[in-house]
RNA sequence: GGCCUCAUCGUCUAGGGGUUAGGACACAUGGUUUUCAUCCAUGUAACCGGGGUUCGAAUCCCCGUGAGGCUACCA
């Protein structure tokens, strides 16, 4: 049975970066009928708040990404928040088997003396090892000590010497040399665990089957590959995912623009093409089609297809997917989705529209949409009053030929019945014009969509004049032939 | 500095001994469309460098170079 891990310290709003890493995950597990865990890593009190895990855990649901276990949901491995899990006093019951193997000792070095020793290896220009100052104590040296209440912590003792590999799923082998490899801190001074023991305690405890995680963990690994040996317990299996770069190739930050989901929700980003696009980031199919149903991801997906070089965030190429997955929706489908993104002023003046109506206005844009919130740049052509159409129409110069044009249109119009009024109607009457005035098409459309809409531009003249109506549109149009220059 | 990882069009990638090095985004040009957009077609554009191994290397090995990550009582 597969058990994997997302594991999301809270000190920051869901990022795309861990967005990713959790989506890898989550498909990994869907992909093997396994179990996808959330973990909440809150033990640096300072930094995590509950806002940020609010905000981890919304995002996630809004995508899909639903958990198996976690703090929502609790199982026999629970409680999947570290501070909870502290309190349950595991980490110091772990610790304290370390240190009774042997495997662990009390370190009373202060920051100073620390401080001192690694400047000295840096002046040496050579790998930082902790010099082991508190390693060989007396039991009653380490005794008094604790007494007098000095500030300690917990240090692993590293094997000193020998090669360390493992074989990653994504890399294959990696090795390290276990002599540069520096004693490390298990317990903080506060008493609670460090973060590379508490995830080993965790995943140890919770059964964890394949840690899947960012690149930047790679040098982790030895640690907590030691952890597991000391505890004598089998790893669970590696798999280290490329980093997501900005445009200058360094690792992902806030300093390269939007990096919480929340932002590129707001924006009008579909879940599909989030999904969708950072999968891409890192894993391709074996037939190398890009647009994907989670679903064929999961169908699809294996580790030995994700790449080992980083991969820049496109955002031009995001946006392309986005008006992909627009384009495909039906008009129902899409004004369900866009209507919440329709900004307040606008809001009211559509409220008393019937909601098919709304929805044929929605969907005569879904060829220009590229973000949801880009219907606000282009519902203003349907919603004009007369007297915004008066301003508008008065920065047009129609020549006279235009004119006539648009008089034509207007003496057909005028004598449809409203019934009548149909695409195929109007495309006669345009195309009338047209044969009588010669040209192309355009010579004739182009001034009347000026005349209905006051814009250059939008969404399909037919559509747009069946959706506008015969009696504004004629309004419309005297205004026009009265109060334009020839 | 040390350790680790990585290296195919501008970007995301396929290909892993013999390919006209393929696709997608972007860009350019043309076509359809009333315009913009969409859609369609075409085009420009890549194997980091040097050594090996081999009949043959983008592909395997080594060395450089470059980029990134880690180097905490953060996670």
């Amino acid at each position: 049975m597969v058990r994997v891990r997302f594991a999301p310290s809270p000190t920051g709003n869901l990022h795309i970066g861990s967005l990713r890493t959790a989506l890898f995950n989550w498909i990994f597990a869907k992909h093997n009928k396994g179990s996808y865990i959330l973990r909440i890593e809150d033990t640096d009190s300072l930094r995590s708040k509950k806002e940020y895990e609010e905000n981890i855990l919304e995002g996630l649901e809004w995508l899909g990404l639903h958990m198996d276990e976690g703090p929502e949901i609790n199982s026999k491995y629970g409680p999947y928040r570290q501070s909870e899990r502290f309190n349950t006093h595991i980490y110091s019951e772990y610790v304290e088997k370390l240190i009774n193997s042997g495997c662990a000792y009390y370190c009373f070095c202060t920051d100073e003396e620390l401080e001192l020793e690694r400047d000295a290896a840096q002046k040496k220009n050579i790998t930082y090892i902790y010099s082991r100052k508190c390693l060989n104590q007396s039991r009653e040296e380490v005794k008094k000590k604790l007494e007098s209440k000095k500030s300690y912590t917990v240090k692993f003792k590293v094997p000193q010497s020998g090669t360390l590999s493992f074989i990653d799923l994504i890399r294959s082998e990696i090795k390290f040399d276990l002599s540069l490899i520096s004693d490390f801190v298990l317990l903080k001074s506060d008493k609670t665990p460090s973060y590379n023991f508490a995830v080993v305690v965790d995943d140890m405890l919770m059964n964890i089957t394949h840690v899947i995680r960012g690149e930047d963990h790679i040098s982790n690994t030895p640690k907590q590959i030691c952890l597991y040996n000391a505890f004598k317990v089998k790893t669970p299996h590696f798999a280290h995912l490329p980093m997501i770069l900005g445009p200058d190739r360094s690792k992902l930050s806030k300093r390269h623009g939007a990096t919480s989901v929340n932002e590129y929700r707001e924006k009008g980003y579909l879940k599909e093409t989030l999904l969708n696009y950072l999968v891409l980031l890192g894993w391709s199919a074996p037939d190398n089609h890009e647009i994907l149903s989670i679903n064929e991801i999961i169908k699809l997906f294996s580790l030995d297809r994700i790449s080992r070089s980083g991969a820049i965030f496109d955002i031009t190429k995001l946006n392309w997917m986005n008006g992909q997955y627009i384009r495909k929706m039906d008009a129902a489908t899409l004004a369900d989705n866009i209507k919440p993104f329709i900004a307040k002023d606008f809001t009211d003046k559509i409220s008393a529209y019937p909601a098919e109506k709304l929805e044929r206005i929605i969907y005569s844009f879904h060829e220009k949409l590229v973000l949801l919130t880009d219907i606000n740049n282009l519902l203003p052509v349907y919603i004009y009053s007369m007297e915004d159409y008066k301003i508008m129409i008065s920065q047009f110069d129609f020549s006279s030929e235009e004119k006539d044009i648009i008089c034509s249109f207007r003496n057909e119009l005028s004598m449809v019945d409203m019934q009548d009024l149909s695409a195929a109607k109007l495309n006669n009457i345009l195309k009338n014009i047209q044969t009588s005035k010669g040209g192309g098409k355009g010579r004739v459309l182009k001034p009347v969509r000026f005349a209905c809409s006051a814009e250059k531009t939008g969404p399909d003249l037919i559509e747009f004049l069946l959706i506008t109506g015969k009696e504004t549109l004629l309004e419309r149009l005297n205004y026009c032939i009265d109060n334009t220059l020839t």
